[in-house]
DNA sequence: TATGAATGAGCTTTCATTCAT
DNA sequence: TATGAATGAAAGCTCATTCAT
C-alpha cells in the first residue's frame, strides 16, 4: 500500500523529480562526481529516461543552475519592499536569502560551489545571477548614499566593490548559518548588517577609514 | 649538450616541478577535470614518477592545498606587525592578502574554490586554514574591543560570524581584484576596510545596527 | 480540417509510408548508423507502430530489400521483350535497369552498398535477386552462343564469371551514372554494350583473348 | 611453452596486432557491427591499449583503410611492367589485384564493401585509392587507342566510362573468385581479359556497337 | 632515478524494444 | 488504430594506477 514504486508518470512530474535528484547530486558530489546512473536510481527513473528528457549531463547541470538561480533570486526580490529606504530594503532582502539558502542547502551549493568551480559554460549561467544581485546591492548603495545628500557621489568602481564585498560576506555567511547548528536567517542577517551598514553609512557621509587616520577618527 | 632537457634531477627539485604543475592544473581544471596525465606532461616527467614521489592523486592534491595554505598563511603573518593596534594590523593582513592572492591565483583557486568544492578529506584541510585565519581576526576584533573598554565582550559566537563575514567579503574581493583590470591589492583592501571597519567599531562600541531605524528615516 | 496530420490509416497505407521512410534512411545512412526513431519520425507515426507493423529492425530491413529487389527486377523484365536477339535484349534490359537505379537511389543503395554489407541474413536475400539477375543474362549469353552455332558451349564456370563481370560493371557504372552530372541511363546502357558486347561474342565464336598477343606486338 | 601470452611488446609490434585485428573485425562485422571490445580481444590487448596507440574507432578504421588501399596499389603497381603493351599491362595488373585480393579477403571487404558503405570520411579515402586505379586503367585505354592509331581519340568521358565499368567488373569478380571454391586468381583475370579486351579494342578501331547495326556487323 | 607498456573499472551516451492505455 | 512512458543492454571512451626494466 502506498506509492510504492510510481510508475508511467507524466513527463512533468518525471522532470521535476529528475531535477531534484540532480540538485542533490550535484550538490553534494559535485559536476564531475555526480553519477548519471546516481542521479537516475535516486529519481527513481531509468538512466534513457533521465537521456530522453534531460538529454545530456551538460545541459542537466545547467537546468540545474538556471532553475536555483531563479529561485533564489524570485526569493530575494520577494522579500524586498521596493518603497523602504534602503537599509531596510537590504536588511529585508538579507532575511530572504538567508532563509532561501537555509532551507535549499543542496540548490544553494550548486550555485555557490559547484558551478562556479566546474568553468565554462556553467560559471556565465551563475555569474549572470551574481552580478544581477550584485546590481541590486549596488542599486541600493547609490540610492542611500543619494539619501544621504552626500555629494559628490561615491566612484562607481567603489560602489562596486562594496557591492562585492557585501555579497561575497553573505555567501560566506550562507555557509557559515547552514554549517553551525542553531544559527538562523534572521541571527545571519542581522551579523550582516551588523557588519556592513555602519562602514557603508560611514562612506555614503564622506567618512572613509584611512590608515592614518585612525587617532584622529577616534577623537 | 645544454640542460635541453634536464634529468636526474634530485627528488626535492622534481617534487616542486609536480607540485607547480598540479597546483596550476587542479586550479584551472578542477580536481576531477585535472587528469594525471596532463600534470605528469606539464611537470616533464613520467607519470609513474609522480606517483612514486606522491603517491595518488588524493595524496597530490592534499599537498597541494596543504603547500598553497601554508604560503598565503605566511604572506598575512609576515606582512603584520604584531604591536600594531588592531585596525592596522588588520590592513597590513589585508593588503599581503590580496596581494598574495593576486600573486599566485592558481593556488588561490585550489584553496579557495576547488578544495572546498570537493568534500572530504580537502575542506578540511583548507578549513584549518581558514579558521587560522578566522582566529587570527577574530583576535584583533577581541584585542580591538577590550581597547575600546567595551565590556562585556561581544559573544563568540558574534565575534566568529563576524569573522566569517570579514573573511568572505576578502575572498569575494580577491576574485574581483583578480578580474577586474587595474584593481590593486592596496584598493581591495582598502575597499575593505571601509566597508568593514566602521561597522566593526560600532559593534565593539555596543552600538549595532537595528532595523527600528526605519521609523524615524520615514519622518 | 484539411489533412494536416492523418491519422487513422489502413494499414497497407501505413506500411507503404514506413518502408518508404525505412529504404530512404537505410540507403542513405546504413543498416547499423540508421535508427528506429528516425525511421518512425520521417514516416510520420510512433515508434511503437512500426514494431507493430513490421516487428523488428531486422525484418523491416529484410522487408526493404525484397519490396526493392522486386521493383529492380520487375523494371528489368518489363523492358525486356522475350523475342528479340540476345544483344537487343541485353540493351533493353541494361536500359532498363539504369533507368530504375537512377530514379530509386535509395532503394539501389539499399540492395548494392547496404544489404550486402551487412551479412547475414541480409546478403542471401539481396544475392537471391543478384542471382536471378545473373541467370537472366546467363540465359541471353547462352541463347546466342547457341545462335552463333558455337558448339561445344561455353562451360557453365565462364559463363557464370562472364555474367558476374557483367553485373559488376553494370553496378560501377550506376554508380558512376548517378554520381556524374548529364550522364543518361542510355549512355551508360550504350557504353557498357560497347565494352562488353564485343568481348562476348568473341568468346561465343571461339576466339578468346590470349597473352601470345605481345611478341608480334612488340615488332 | 611457447609464447603463450606475448607481454611488453614494443609499440610497433603491438599496433601491426591491432591494425590486424581491426582489419578482420571490420571486413567481417562492418564499421558499426564491430565492436573495440571484439578488436582488442582479437588484438590479445586491453581496450585502453588500442585507444592510447590508435586514438578512435574512427582513426583505427582510417588507418586500415589506407593501410589496405596502400597495400593493394602496391600490389598492382609492382605486378605491371611499364614497357609492355596496353593488353599486357593490363593482364599483368588484373593478375596481381586478383591474386591480392584473394590474398587479403578481409582487407579487400574493408576497401570494398566497408569503407564504401559508411559515408564520409572513409568513403573519401578509398575513392583517392579506387580515382587511382581508375586513372591507371583510363591511361591504359587512352595508350592502347593510340597505339591503334585511331583517330579522332575516343571522347574522355567515353574512356572513363569504359574504366568504371572495367574496374566494376574486377570488384565484382574479386568477390566471385573468393566466393567461389577453385577459381583461381589467373582465372579470373582472363574471364575479364576475355570479357572485356575485344569490347575495348573494337571501340578502339572504331567499331562501336550500335542497336541497329547488329545485322551488318554480322557479316 | 626514471619510464614505456599495460589494464580494471567506470563513465556518458545510444538504441532496439516493450508496456499500458 | 495508435502512442506516451519506460528500460536492459551494450558501445565508445577515459582515467588512476601498476608492472617490469
Amino acid at each position: 500500500m502506498g506509492a510504492v514504486k510510481s510508475k508511467r508518470l507524466p513527463r512533468a512530474v518525471r522532470e521535476q523529480q529528475m531535477m531534484d535528484a540532480a540538485v542533490q547530486t550535484f550538490g553534494q558530489r559535485g559536476y564531475r562526481a555526480a553519477s548519471m546512473d546516481e542521479i537516475a536510481e535516486l529519481a527513481g527513473v531509468s538512466k534513457p529516461l533521465v537521456y530522453l528528457y534531460l538529454n545530456s549531463k551538460e545541459e542537466l547541470f545547467t537546468s540545474c543552475i538556471q532553475r536555483e538561480a531563479k529561485a533564489l533570486v524570485a526569493a530575494v526580490r520577494s522579500g524586498v519592499e521596493p518603497g523602504l529606504p534602503a537599509d531596510r530594503q537590504l536588511w529585508a532582502g538579507l532575511r530572504a536569502f538567508f532563509t532561501h539558502t537555509a532551507e535549499n542547502p543542496d540548490g544553494w551549493a550548486v550555485l555557490h560551489r559547484q558551478a562556479r568551480t566546474h568553468g565554462e559554460p556553467f560559471a556565465t549561467e551563475v555569474m549572470a545571477m551574481r552580478d544581477e544581485i550584485v546590481a541590486f546591492v549596488t542599486g541600493l548603495i547609490g540610492a542611500a548614499a543619494r539619501e544621504a545628500h552626500h555629494d559628490p557621489a561615491l566612484p562607481d568602481r567603489d560602489v562596486s566593490g562594496l557591492a562585492q564585498a557585501l555579497v561575497g560576506a553573505a555567501e560566506s555567511l550562507a555557509g557559515w548559518a547552514n554549517d553551525t547548528p542553531g544559527v538562523s536567517a534572521k541571527e545571519a542577517a542581522a551579523t550582516l548588517m551588523n557588519f556592513s551598514w555602519a562602514g557603508l553609512e560611514n562612506l555614503m557621509h564622506g567618512r572613509p577609514w584611512a590608515p592614518r587616520a585612525q587617532v584622529a577618527a577616534r577623537v
